[in-house]
DNA sequence: TAAATGTTGACCAGTTCAGTCAACAATATA
DNA sequence: TATATTGTTGACTGAACTGGTCAACATTTA
């Protein structure tokens, strides 16, 4: 039942993005540092977002991606589906007609209930929630550490090697969703 | 989020076996049968059951396997984590110290209600419940079509190529939770 | 003893996954 | 206009996983 790390990597893509509402277009390489995602991972990310219109994206120096709809209207079962295929645990919960006995199966049943509940919180989560639930956590702690990972700390000396990765192509990537 | 066919059928063979309870030791061949999944990969999947001490087993001539628990103990979340590793989408639901910053992370709590709902499902489902749903589907409906299958039905035509399998080697799994 | 079963571990082919490479297109800005 | 900076695309790759098979074996009943 594990969830991918395309869809987990895309759900971080997007919270970032939420953060940097307003500024712009935000360059991948920013997001990859800040979020320790392959930059060249992340181009393939992104793709499948600017093809649903969920973010948009603009070439050439100073450009970037931003979201295209409001945190509010983006859902994660939206997301999650996009990026990690169907949410459903097994084929024939989507489509009965894969398993001829599906009417009169009654492990489906289970296997629908489990997609209910998982589907019932993805569909009631949005990135706006997700957005005000990280606000939320840094204004409880101490805001420095965390907070900072995820802003415009453009001139940290962690950040040289990312700037070059495009060009040295020596940048390894550093999985945290891995499974 | 996909289960694998590992646990799909490992509910099933559960169920097959609780269906057969009180008739003694049931042979591997007759589940393989009935469920139609390859002999040679159930053989896998029930070792895992045997060394749990969900099922036992008697080897030779009139042997099999049957439930070693009663139903009621049986819950699905033991037999999916058992089968199929951890039940959680991501690694720092159940193990924080994976990521750093899972102390602050807010799709970490997300990932962490999906795990909850899908746990809890699977937590509050046991082989006895199962088995209810299983006959009362079957009691709704005519009895015959379905109900048939998952019985003892040895002489219908079906089984020759099961039968043989063992010797012949030319079973080509019929692969029903493919995903 | 022979046949019928389960046990175990090696093995395999196909697929998926995460990630990279390389050539390219667009564009801001100097 | 030239150039550097960005995104775009598709092919590619190595490793892991999955589903499944093979083969040799152990046990037990008849």
């Amino acid at each position: 039942m594990r969830l991918s790390a395309k869809a987990c990597y895309g759900t971080r893509l997007l919270l970032d993005l939420a953060l940097h509402q307003g500024e712009g277009s935000v360059p991948l390489k920013d997001i990859a540092r800040r979020q320790e995602i392959s930059l060249l991972y992340l181009e393939h990310l992104v793709a499948p977002l600017i093809a649903r219109a969920i973010v948009k994206s603009v070439r050439g120096p100073r450009g970037g991606v931003s979201l295209l709809k409001h945190p509010e209207e983006i859902k994660l079962s939206e997301v999650i589906q996009l990026l990690e295929g169907q949410i459903a645990p097994v084929e024939c919960v989507n489509n009965p007609k894969a398993y001829p006995r599906s009417d009169f199966c009654a492990i489906r049943d289970v296997w629908n209930e489990v997609h209910k509940a998982t589907y019932g919180v993805l569909e009631s989560t949005t990135l706006q929630d997700l957005l005000e639930r990280q606000r939320q956590k840094w204004d409880l702690k101490q805001p420095k550490d965390d907070e900072n990972q995820w802003s415009n700390g453009r001139d940290t000396n962690s950040t040289a090697h990312v700037r070059n990765e495009r060009n040295s192509r020596r940048g390894k990537g550093q999985t945290i969703c891995r499974r």
